[in-house]
DNA sequence: TTGATTTAAACAAACGTTTAATTAAATTTT
DNA sequence: AAAATTTAATTAAACGTTTGTTTAAATCAA
């Protein structure tokens, strides 16, 4: 019935567990900070760990497809499609940056290993399609023979380890604590930048 | 009196926080894995939280001294000061990758205050250190106009993002989830000379 | 004998979950 | 269309565990 409701159960809870971790959340504070009664929690989802499940199914999809249809594109240069991916990533961490550490407190984290395979296959299926886009460049001579699965890894590891969360964006940013730097269209632009120059350089045969 | 006993603790802590994290992992948990009474754990270090204070100040001087006296080296170019600090992390995080997986939990959570301003602080001083040595290598026209602080994040984004767990590392050496990937020369070799490979061609002006 | 260490037991608080009663909504029957 | 019935949603209270921490007695070393 209430689709809407569970939706906003399961925003407040990537908001606590991206600032607390899923143990450090409890039911209670997620039912006050969502104001829904406490029960809502098990009747919706059936446990804790079950609207941790939930949570990730729904929000790990988007990347997947993106990366998925650019591999399939057949108009695009290899060396766009990896720009693309650079602006999408880093445009979907910035517009969603607490699910985003959600997903690397999980690949951190051994214990849950359903959620941990979970997180852990997404990257693998992206890096599957990244090193597929990697290696027709190489073929096609337009690129140095890289380590493509690698290089993928440099570019999710640049954006993860800046966003890491809002005071370690801010010590780039230079701002304050307070200082919202997701929505600071030059902070963005000067991360994409910077990614860009360094993948380019990697890639790209000297003519 | 028994300091090798406190240390015994700590390191059975780090493993365990690196598997649960902080809230996941039990003072029982610990006591047991530990084999020492659980009233011991309190004794030693106050709390819970104090134990954890303690582990961090004690693993986390490492590799800021390092990278503070390579800023201060006037024998090596800015190019091997930099091969020097790639090689030392990832040489550092292979050799202790749970502890160094429990700061990168820290650096994600923000409800441990004092925690996450202190692995944040290390980390600004390693990129203050890196920051000299980078834009000396401009001055003297060695390096490209690059982005300092952004250019260690790749560094270090790269090495967690690999790290990340044991599963995510056995992703790049194909092997299955049991193989121990720390002590695998090849896969350290390979991790490095992607790195170097990648930094050289940001980094490097051509000639 | 003194002070530090170690222990088992107990503490209150917080945890995830369940229950049983109540209200709201939907469906069926009249 | 109204009433009766069934199903779903919501609630406050309670459940049994587990949590971090403390206590007070016991053991050890100096």
């Amino acid at each position: 019935m209430s689709a809407d409701k569970k939706q906003h159960i399961i925003n407040t809870a990537i908001a606590l567990f991206a600032e607390k971790g899923f143990e450090g959340t409890s039911v209670r504070d997620l039912a006050t900070r969502a104001d829904v009664n406490l029960a809502m929690i098990n009747y919706y989802f059936g446990s804790k760990e079950g609207l941790f499940q939930q949570l990730v199914e729904d929000k790990i999809s988007f990347m997947r497809e993106r990366i998925a249809e650019l591999n399939d594109d057949k108009q695009l240069t290899e060396l766009e499609k990896v720009d693309i991916i650079i602006e999408s990533y880093v445009e979907r961490f910035l517009d969603q940056p607490e699910f985003h550490r959600v997903l690397q407190q999980e690949m951190l984290f051994t214990n849950r290993e359903v959620l941990h395979d979970k997180a852990i296959d997404s990257f693998i299926q992206n890096t599957k399609n990244f090193n597929n886009i990697i290696e027709k460049g190489i073929k096609k001579k337009v690129f140095k023979k890289v380590d493509p699965p690698l290089v993928f890894a440099s570019i999710i590891g640049t954006i993860n380890q800046v966003l890491k969360s809002r005071k370690v964006c801010n010590t780039f940013t230079g701002k304050g604590d307070n200082y919202n730097p997701y929505k600071d269209e030059q902070f963005k632009k000067r991360l994409v930048t910077h990614i860009k120059q360094m993948i380019h350089s990697h890639l790209l045969i000297q003519s």
